[in-house]
DNA sequence: CAATACATGCAAATCCATTTGTGTGCAAGA
DNA sequence: TCTTGCACACAAATGGATTTGCATGTATTG
């Protein structure tokens, strides 16, 4: 019993050629319209194509025209909501042109970034966009001059590698700062990301422009970097109540982190605005659905996966030509129960 | 300005060969231990994969080899947090083993089902984990018999084609609607989903169940089939409150359609849980984090993606032979404050 | 010394669709 | 009638790795 052996091998372009009665020259030809065909012939050909559910083998068509109509979105981590809506919008600006969207999620991870950008070179993938927290290093350098285009997806850093899709993270922190600033606070404590790591820099420099502009002092002790998920936020907070910082607000890189923030505030007995305000960013759903609801910044998930995906498209095409474009999504401040 | 020449195109085969002054052929048995190679040779090979960069061509080689080292998960919804927490299960249970996961969002739309099945077995992928909302039709018929592994995630219907990994539906929901019924809740709606569309109609089934074991009637007009979104749940109570059905509990098909119908709930001036009890399914992040905390149904997204992902493994590499199996994942009812 | 085992190279087939060059038959137009 | 054009078949090259048969050379063993 042998398992694996194929009983029914799926049709090759010469059964269809058979069925139709023409070459399998011809039906190529008439598959891709390299040459012109009768219409007679066209008819036959796409007559068998679907009798037989002929869809033609991708590796073998891909090894030989070197195009595999398949493009890589690499993010951070595939749980964090923010990026599922990213990648529905990549999808839906490629699949109606024939890409298929493989999605990689590194964890953050930088051994699985430079891993998974590896794994979608070998397998020809004609593109890929790349939402990567580290700084692009040797692996990306590497596919400099490669037949392969590649979008930068909120980053900014390291070498020019392709089109770059960011958000305007340092003024938006800062103005999202500034309203917690004018609604009194004084002691707001940044919380969440890691230095050289994603988009936590950025957002960190905001947050100090903010307390700078306002005449605030910057105190060390109430800037936590633990990183981009819930835990980050929560163990973050519970760090500075262990140290016994004192602090009325929290500006959080993310959602995630805000929400876990809230988590340990509430656990600890002090309530979120009332005694501590927090700031979020991306604005995912569950933003707006947690107690108190979310004050955070609109990030725009799907808009970027969209242009990031139209981005891509335009430069396999050959319709955008010319040095790399940055392309700047504003964030809006979304001001809820929170802070 | 030839922007789609590759000045530098990736190293071949023969590359690592004459760097490492042996025969394509040694190359090749080294890398892949299809027959003895000397200590020495296979130093001098793995120097020069290293220094090249050589990690070979997946097309060609699945071309060649008939295997991609590739599976397909197919979801109804990226953006259902349930999904990426069974990609994540699915991931960390096939990537040790040299596997890629190639993640397709359907939106729960029966072409697209079909269509993104196709697509991947054109793709010569070795196996798919199945999370379809629609009945297997012809689509799948075609690929009985194909060398292909499947492993169908949350459903038993139509022709038995793989391995099975399901939830106890019918048994859990039964449960979870006596614990509302325990409350003294006898006016219980059941909310989203849709009939013949995914495990709506078994959910259904507990909750007519219990209502029954319980000497409920059975009032079809507090049932509203609506899907499976957060606007599912939001405009099944809408569509309730419009009708001015009397209800006092709410059993959603899952936690998107529960934390919609809260919403709805809340609008309309209504109290969750003291007007109206509202019961979810899949335990989300969210349901934790939402107002008040939702009662609902762990449905193990991680250990059912990491299960469909072993047993893909175990019936790809034959070590899983015979029958196909039933997996059951019992749920387990997380009792918050929402009902 | 003869015999066996082992490592390795070479050549060629294979996987399957695409693509190009060449040749053939049929038709319409000069 | 002769040309020109068109549609198509056929053959062969291409893409890159895997895999097998066969031959060679070296090293070990009886």
């Amino acid at each position: 019993m042998d398992l694996n052996k194929d009983p029914m091998p799926p049709p090759r372009i010469m059964d269809v050629a058979l069925a139709a009665g023409v070459s399998p020259t011809t039906v190529s030809h008439a598959l891709t319209g390299k040459r012109p065909v009768s219409a007679a012939a066209q008819a036959k050909v796409h007559a068998a194509v679907r009798e037989l559910g002929y869809s033609g083998n991708v590796l073998a068509r891909g090894l030989r025209t070197q195009r595999t109509l398949t493009i890589a979105l690499v993010i951070p981590d595939i749980t964090n909501p923010f990026y599922p809506v990213v990648a529905r919008g990549v999808q839906d600006a490629v699949t109606n042109f024939g890409y298929q969207v493989v999605v990689c999620s590194t964890d953050g991870d930088e051994a699985r970034e430079a891993s998974f950008i590896r794994e979608m070179v070998a397998r020809s993938v004609d593109g890929m966009i790349l939402g990567l927290l580290h700084t692009p290093s040797a692996i990306l350098e590497s596919l400099v001059g490669r037949n392969l285009r590649i979008v930068m997806l909120g980053h900014h850093l390291g070498r020019e590698l392709g089109d770059r899709v960011i958000s305007d993270n340092r003024v938006i922190v800062a103005e999202a700062t500034r309203h917690v600033v004018r609604m009194g606070r004084a002691r707001i404590a940044f919380v969440g990301g890691a230095a050289g790591v994603g988009p936590g820099d950025e957002r960190q420099a905001g947050y100090q422009d903010a307390l700078l502009g306002a005449g605030l002092a910057l105190d060390p002790a109430l800037v936590v970097a633990t990183g981009y998920t819930r835990a980050s936020g929560t163990s973050a907070v519970q760090h500075l109540l262990d140290a016994g910082v004192d602090f009325d607000a929290v500006v959080a890189v993310n959602d995630l982190a805000a929400i876990g923030a809230m988590h340990a505030l509430r656990a600890s007995g002090r309530s979120v605005p009332d005694d501590v305000a927090v700031i979020g960013f991306d604005d995912i759903d569950a933003a707006a659905l947690v107690h108190p609801s979310l004050t955070t910044v609109d990030n725009r998930a799907y808009e970027k996966g969209a242009l990031c995906g139209r981005l891509l498209l335009e430069r396999l095409s050959g319709e955008l030509t010319g040095p790399f474009r940055e392309i700047v999504v504003p964030g809006t401040l979304v001001v809820r129960e929170s802070g």
